[in-house]
RNA sequence: GCAAGGCAUCGCUCUAUCGCGCGUCUCGCUAGUCGAGGUGUGAGGAAAGUCCGGACAACGUAGAGUACCGUACCGUGUAAUAAGCGGAUCCCUCGGAAGCGAGGGGAUAGAAAGUGUCGCAGAAAAUAACCGCCCAUCGAGUUUUCUCGAAGGGUAAGGGUGAAAAUGUGAGGUAAGAGCUCACGAUGCUAAUGGGUAACUGUUAGUGUGGAUAAACCUUGUGGGUUGUAAUGCCAUGUAUAUUAUGAUUCGACUUAGGUCGACGAGAGUUGCUCGCUCAAGAAUACCAAGUCAUAAGGGGUAGGCAGCAUAGAUAAAUGAUAGAGCACCAGUAAUGGUGACAGAAUCCGGCUUAUAGAUGCAUUUUUUAC
RNA sequence: GGACGGUUGGCCGAGCGGCUAGGCUCAGGUCUGCAAAACCUGCUACAGCGGUUCAAAUCCGCUACCGUCCU
């Protein structure tokens, strides 16, 4: 990994089925205002394309307009993008793969340094989680 | 000059760093839905609403009628349209003594084919006699004229209402009246004729005039086969005409389960329906096997990819973040500070509608408020 | 992407073009020692804009919002 803050197509959450399956059986953990549902199993290089995977929702139901759900998409896939480096360490030691999903889930718009600030503690609660894994 | 609304055009720019999608080139090895590097490219005037119109696709065994849905001045225009351009006619506003002119608007076929509806008020709301007016008859009063009453006939000139009251005004006419007749108008239809491609319009003649409503049903003309890219085709994955029970059938069919029909066409297909068209089956009876069909019980799998699909082009969906500079506007004497709208492609085009800070251009308006 | 439906007081919910029913809630009164119940009275509406019509919640068009269906 030529550069730490790349984030390609590899590294975004985009199965259908590993989403559903997401949402079925993974486990919630919040920043407000992000809430994020993971799942954390062995890894697998025949069916998983990289060690961890994120994805961003902003509910319709908040944001009506497709201006605005886009722009938080972006902040929030910025964030994560410049603070997901210390996460995809991890993940390669332990050898375990991570699927995330992180929702929006307040109805006000945000501002780029209160939303970084909680990318950086829902990365940071990750983290001591992957530690802790298989200790 | 400012402001307002209208129309048209534009609707932030550049640099650096870190990133993203797609195409393409080179290199790498773990050989793929891979990685690295280079290079090209990457939101809008409305991408929005989905209100119209197409392209394109699937479904049909020729075609026609009907239903259903839409539509309605004329010409031009176009792949097509409710765009654009030109014209006719009606309505409104302004100006003018008037002919008429200027501006704006109109879903602008038919109410003389039929049906329905027209609250309240009013005699009456659609085959108008309640009051009034007039005529002659009978009865009563009275010297008669005349007055009152009864039943009958004529009459739309008058009657407070109403959105709307039966073509307006004047004259003749009459018992009283009436387009009953005449003149000048209003308006519809028919014919001839002049102008115009046409809508329409000028003139002449004849004939009529009993309201409104068709964005009430409807009639007439005219258009449309239906469904829509979640269409559709292909590949992959996974499979089951699985299994069980009951019944029917064995020439073919239909069935309301009784039966009925059949090359003299049973029946099937034919985009809602009908006609039409096309296709189209041939035998004794019983039992067994096997098949077929119907009903009931009872499950599982996939939900990925390619094409469709693009000189932006994905599929939990790229087009971003940070810093700096410029530009425009606002506040301020200045330093400086703030703001940059509406809004984000999902098959593609043409129009319409709606949202829009600011800039530029064009024409318009301001008797009340501001220079 | 496409096809449809709805919007009537604070809430629910009728409405054949002619003064917008009804119920619940709320407020006041009667009744009661005080309440409840009952009875009486009252308040508050046709999503917005335009058109057709003498007259529009109703018919037509546009806009806004809410919702349903098609994989």
């Amino acid at each position: 990994m030529a550069n730490q803050h790349s984030f390609p197509a590899s590294q975004k959450l985009k199965s259908r089925k590993t989403i559903a399956t997401l949402f079925e059986s993974g486990k919630t953990m919040k920043a407000y205002p992000i809430r994020a549902v993971y799942s954390i199993i062995p890894y697998n290089p025949e069916y998983h394309a990289a060690h961890v995977q994120m994805g961003i929702s902003v509910p319709k139901r908040s944001f009506k307009k497709a201006v605005d759900r886009n722009r938080i998409k972006r902040q929030v896939r910025e964030s994560y993008r410049m603070h997901h480096a210390q996460l995809i360490q991890l993940a390669k030691e332990k050898n375990i793969y991570l699927a995330l999903m992180t929702i929006y889930i307040d109805r006000k718009e945000p501002d780029y340094e209160y939303l970084d600030k909680k990318v950086i503690n829902l990365i940071e609660q990750l983290s001591k989680l992957l530690k802790s894994y298989k200790a």
